[in-house]
DNA sequence: TAATTTTCCATTGACGCCCACGTTAACCCA
DNA sequence: TGGGTTAACGTGGGCGTCAATGGAAAATTA
């Protein structure tokens, strides 16, 4: 496995730790150093987008391309790693989640964990449900409209698996 | 780790000192001597650009393509070396920070530690938080440097809000 | 000597690390 | 095929260590 797939929901307990589920810590490791991940707000829903060393070359690669010192670095390097931080995981699989991230996605009690192939989204279990019952309803629309045979895969549709707040994959 | 992520918020105490985080600290040791920092005026921030070895070597070799004696070189030399100051870090892992360089970032009671790869800048907290706000309405742009096309499916934009559901990859 | 800076020490609160338990899925063998 | 066993995972809690911070003592300068 090298792509995060599927959807887990963990808890968020007193000390604000949270377990990485498992199957995204083994894309973590495959991705490289394993010890942390990088995570940032989503820029357009209250989520955070969370990656691997991948997602790191990836910001990287981007300011490689522009001179050092320019004001156009600086100005992207502030955009894009000024959001960034850094979690490491413990031993047992955990990161910790500061409260300036919690507060922007509404974490409280639970996590839900998205995967979208090279990153995943952090959710707060609620809101993602939300969110997912409006995907649907434009993936009906959708497929009114264009008629189309096959619907877009999106996540567990039917709920065949994972969706039922279980913890384990 | 050997590059400068994540943010981080320390106090100043009533003497001028403040502690570097520990993890920019091993940064600077792996990057040779680490009993100080190299740290000017940030040219186009109210903020304090910070590094080690690494970073003055750097500002050497941009000087080193310019022909000598020339204006330009002159010019470049008094931005670049004109203000930069060494803070040597005691055995505590703090620095006094000197009364020029606090008016320019404006710093008083905290400093927030920004990491961006190879250095690192220092800003008083609220005008970060000023600042990366700032930075994520500009995202627009952005995201077309990150050539973002399709978004991930998923996240069914419902709030109308802007764009497309991707965030930045 | 007075004032300021630097070094050293102490506190405390957070964080990393370890272990232990319950639950659930996978596995094995009759 | 079904029941029992084992392993893996998530979860909770305790404990030790280290970093951040405040303050005192020593040293340096005026």
């Amino acid at each position: 496995m090298d792509r995060f797939v599927s959807t887990f929901t963990n808890k968020i307990d007193v000390k604000g730790r949270v377990s990485i589920p498992a199957s995204f810590r083994a894309v973590l490791e495959r991705d490289g150093y394993a010890g942390g991940i990088y995570c940032y707000p989503s820029l357009d829903a209250p989520a955070l987008d969370c990656g691997g060393e991948r997602l790191a070359q990836k910001i990287d690669g981007l300011l490689a391309g522009l001179p050092d010192y320019s004001d156009e670095r600086d100005e992207l390097s502030v955009a894009l790693y000024g959001d960034v931080q850094v979690f490491s995981i413990d031993g047992d699989g955990r990161i910790v989640l500061p409260e300036g991230l919690r507060t922007h996605a509404g974490l409280d009690a639970a996590v839900t964990f998205v995967g979208l192939g090279d990153k995943f989204q952090m959710w707060e279990p609620a809101r993602f449900e939300q969110r997912r019952r409006d995907a649907r309803n434009k993936v009906q629309i959708t497929r009114k409209l264009f008629g189309a045979g096959k619907p877009p895969v999106i996540v567990g549709d039917s709920d065949g698996g994972s969706g039922d707040g279980g913890a384990r994959e």
